[in-house]
DNA sequence: CGGGATATTGACTCTTATCAATGCCCGTGG
DNA sequence: CCACGGGCATTGATAAGAGTCAATATCCCG
């Protein structure tokens, strides 16, 4: 069975985490049909590279996905974590200027993007999301701008920790799925920075390590009064 | 008389450096009309604050505008500078999480956001551009972000006469309307670290500072490999 | 011509990077 | 079941890059 999808539904869509839906088929309007059924993703394979063509945009059913870009000598900077229900791939040419990757094995479901906006009919509404999505990350990679630019060590991993905390839904244990490297280059660090820094946190009292992977936020305040 | 202005006039339109055009009357769809006579900001004047609602995108006509976001203690990160043609002040929801000043005396064209979002008939082009303008917004900024994430005050302020260069459209002489201080809030640096690399490049032959805001590029290739 | 803002330069400090050693966790295979 | 091994994380010692504080210098603008 085809089921037309539109972008609405794409955006919308909150997968039952850990169960596999049934398959779905899109249709697009240029008549090119194509499998909607989530990909899977191991840990640490690329999804697309950089300087590849962006046909696909992506929504995150479960597991992280990271965005960054390399230099010549090998620094790289991460742009953005997409966690389960995040939208990525967006790019104003045909392009991509970041390279995605799964942080852990990680389920998405593709659109193609040309089908999107040549749909003439509903693109109000569909550009309308894009174009929302878009400046939400805008808006995020600004903040994080800011706090690259300007704020030291302590502040920036109090931030991320309240940042992961946020978007994970549980308030006081946050997971981190990705190694202390994926943190620095997401931070402007480095790992040893980064791990000093969850030492000095705990060592004040602000955090607790369950695990590497595992931080337990004990003073919500102090960590926000932290990441100023 | 009425002019109906769209966006795609106003994505359009270059402005005739240094001469004042007829006053242009802007009418919207909901029948608000509103004077769309460019407004002119004085050196240093704010053009929006952070936390003010955001009625108004806007187009550069002459001048030179740069949005921060400041910290409590004062430290301040500049997220763009807007040149002559650049359309800024986009944001996803209804209040603006980045202040506008001009740097110098600058002319604007203001459009009501309400208004082009609400025209449906012409939403598809209008949301298509405005898209295109964010995620151009985007990519930049994440350009940004690794520009200070991950380079050295060297390859920042080479990056940074270079992109100067590429945007003002003479190829080797730069001028720079902002003081060293707003170079450095841009770049994630101090006044005085901006300076001395200035003073680097001098030494090494890549660049002659024929006065503090004005930089004549000498070795665009050597440049460019400092800038990585 | 003078004065205030802006810029440069210098001396020193401090944060974070770098290099290196050790420790921990977890999966695998004997 | 335990020992081994490999990736990941922590911790330490040191170095380098950029920040800070301070003293001129220069440039506009009135």
């Amino acid at each position: 069975m085809l089921t037309q999808i539109t972008l609405s539904q794409l955006s919308g869509f909150q997968p039952a985490l850990g169960r596999s839906e049934a398959p779905a088929r899109l249709r697009t309007s240029t008549n090119k049909a194509f499998a909607g059924i989530p990909i899977t993703f191991s840990r640490n394979a690329e999804i697309y590279g950089e300087e590849e063509s962006a046909n696909y945009i992506y929504k995150v059913l479960s597991g992280v996905v990271r965005s960054c870009k390399l230099l010549p000598d090998g620094r790289r900077q991460i742009g953005a974590f997409y966690m389960p229900g995040d939208i990525f791939g967006l790019e104003p040419d045909e392009v991509r200027h970041f390279s995605a990757e799964a942080v852990i094995q990680t389920e998405l479901i593709a659109l193609e993007w040309e089908s999107l906006i040549t749909v003439d009919e509903h693109s109000g509404a569909f550009l309308s999301e894009l174009l929302q999505i878009t400046m939400k990350g805008l808006r995020r990679t600004q903040a994080q701008l800011l706090l690259i630019g300007r704020k030291n060590a302590r502040e920036r991993v109090a931030a991320f920790l309240l940042d992961m905390a946020g978007r994970s839904g549980h308030k006081d244990i946050v997971e981190l799925p990705m190694p202390r490297h994926d943190i620095a280059d997401y931070l402007g660090l480095t790992l040893e920075t980064v791990s000093r820094m969850l030492a000095e946190l705990r060592a004040i009292g602000a955090i607790e390590l369950e695990s590497a992977r595992r931080v337990r936020l004990l003073d919500l305040a102090q960590l926000t009064e932290l990441a100023r």
